[in-house]
RNA sequence: UCCUCAGUAGCUCAAUGGUAGAGCAUUCGGCUGUUAACCGAAGGGUUGCAGGUUCGAGUCCUGCCUGAGGAGCCA
């Protein structure tokens, strides 16, 4: 009968069999006559021990000149053992290289440190490093958590389209694209125009997809390419926006604690930070902020955004994300909705991470009135022609509605607790940086 | 775009203006419980590029290139 192949996330509930593992060469101790191959499968990383009285000479020398990272499948018995990192063992019965790193041509990443530039250029393989491998698993409990909420709360997915007309906003620099003979279309910059659309034949939808901004930032918070979940609802308000992004935010962080606690800790993050992002987060008013801000002796003035100094010293006195909401009309995009007790103030708002990560949700109500939206493209100077269809919901049962968009590069940065967000997507687009 | 810092062996770094070095990686040798294993040996260099100062430049000066951190910018 053939030897069953496991996944060394499941060794744990194998000992005693002899099972196959298909994998790669981690890193390899020996010490003579008894060798220590690490192996790791995409699952996990197991240690095992080959000892040369139990093998064939040939299958020990094999395996004692082995190059790191060299794919291999192993045979042999698994074992509990207190010794091994992971608790369990494999003691090697047989051996197959299916390729052999050369030895003229080593592995480029040892297990000794190295610089930024070099793992970025060599980010192909970075990924399956310990760490880097943690975060992607965590970036993908993080995506599957967002799509559970709003699967599971009446929300439809709705996709938006990457290729946008000319001006969708008129404020941030758009990568431009040929399309085909004539015309230039640019990468989209988010989804919400179309989202309001589909809003309105569905309800409650949101788009989660790719997002491109021409900015020439050079941060750690900052891609030119970043994925952004933004939900949309009819018959919404800015409390409403506020209620789902507590939920959404206190939802995800849950989930990661639940499912990935054993990446957490390779992170070695502090595990008391997340369990503190429960509802209800604080809530307070830019007003309130810019305040809260000139007393800790920031040159913010009312009227002013927020730079990222700022964003962390608000952060500073909360441990859970807070609230900002009120911003001046002239910080905010054309579209949001006045507050109809103060005109100068708008219903949007930010919600901040802890810990200084920043801006992770923005959003709030948008303009339902035909005439006020017409009049706030007009001020932008915006061409009025590439939004009659957006103009269209406003004449065709429009409805007071609400929305936000959710960074998910800059949510892994922070649950990860990550020094920046280059290490929170497989390939990230920066300045400056588009390979590999 | 601006400011600051950096660029030396495959990698991480050292070297008062005076003979370019260490650890890791690679190769060879040793070791039956290693935990980024350890011990011994060997090979490995156009000091980012182009000029300049100097008897002499990795080191000082000028320009450029590349990268990093930050600012600005960024619903």
């Amino acid at each position: 009968m053939a030897v069953p192949r496991i996944t060394i996330r499941e060794a744990g509930s194998h000992t005693g069999q002899t099972v196959e593992i298909a994998g790669w060469l981690y890193n390899l101790r020996k010490s003579g006559k008894i060798v220590f191959p690490l192996v790791r499968d995409g699952t996990g990383i197991i240690q095992c021990v080959a000892v040369k009285s139990a093998l064939p000479e040939a299958v020990f020398d094999e395996l004692k000149g082995l190059t790191q990272e060299s794919s291999l499948i192993v045979t042999g018995q698994l074992r509990a053992e207190e010794r091994a990192p992971g608790g369990v063992e494999l003691d090697v019965q047989g051996v197959q290289v299916v390729q052999r790193v050369p030895e003229s041509d080593p592995y480029p990443i040892t297990p000794k440190e190295h610089g930024v530039d070099f793992l970025m250029d060599h980010r192909h393989l970075w990924i399956r490093s310990r760490r880097q491998h943690a975060i992607l698993r965590i970036r993908h409990e993080i995506i599957r958590a967002i799509r559970d909420y709003f699967d599971c709360n009446g929300f439809t997915l709705v996709d938006t389209p990457i290729f946008t007309p000319a001006a969708c906003e008129g404020t941030t620099t758009l990568f431009e694209c040929n399309y085909f003979d004539d015309e230039k279309v640019y990468l989209t910059q988010s989804g919400q125009l179309y989202n309001e659309a589909t809003a309105m034949a569905f309800g409650k939808v949101y788009t989660f997809g790719p997002t491109f901004r021409a900015e020439k930032s050079k941060t750690r918070r900052h891609l030119t390419e970043f994925w952004m979940v933004e939900p949309e609802m009819a018959y919404a308000t800015l409390e409403d926006v506020k209620r789902v992004a507590e939920e959404l935010i206190v939802f995800v962080v849950r989930r990661v604690l639940e499912n990935r606690r054993p990446e957490l800790t390779t992170l070695e993050r502090d595990l008391s930070k997340l369990e503190a992002i429960q509802a209800p987060f604080p809530r307070i008013s830019y007003d309130e902020a810019v305040s809260r801000l000139q007393a800790k002796g920031s040159q913010i003035q009312w009227g002013g955004d927020f730079g990222g100094t700022d964003e962390t010293l608000l952060s500073e006195d909360f441990d859970r994300p807070v609230m900002v909401d009120r911003y001046p009309a002239q910080v905010k995009a054309f579209y949001f909705q006045p507050d109809p007790d103060r005109p100068d103030v708008v219903l949007g708002v930010d919600v901040l991470a802890p810990e200084g990560y920043g801006e992770i949700i923005g959003g709030g109500q948008r303009i339902h009135d035909y005439d006020l939206l017409v009049k706030r493209i007009e001020e932008h100077n915006l061409p009025r022609e590439a939004f009659d269809w957006y103009l269209d919901l406003r004449k065709y049962g429009s409805v007071p509605h609400a929305g936000f968009g959710m960074g998910v590069e800059r949510c892994v940065a922070w649950i990860c607790g990550l020094e920046h967000v280059r290490e929170t997507i497989a390939f990230p687009r920066m300045l400056y940086r588009t390979t590999p």
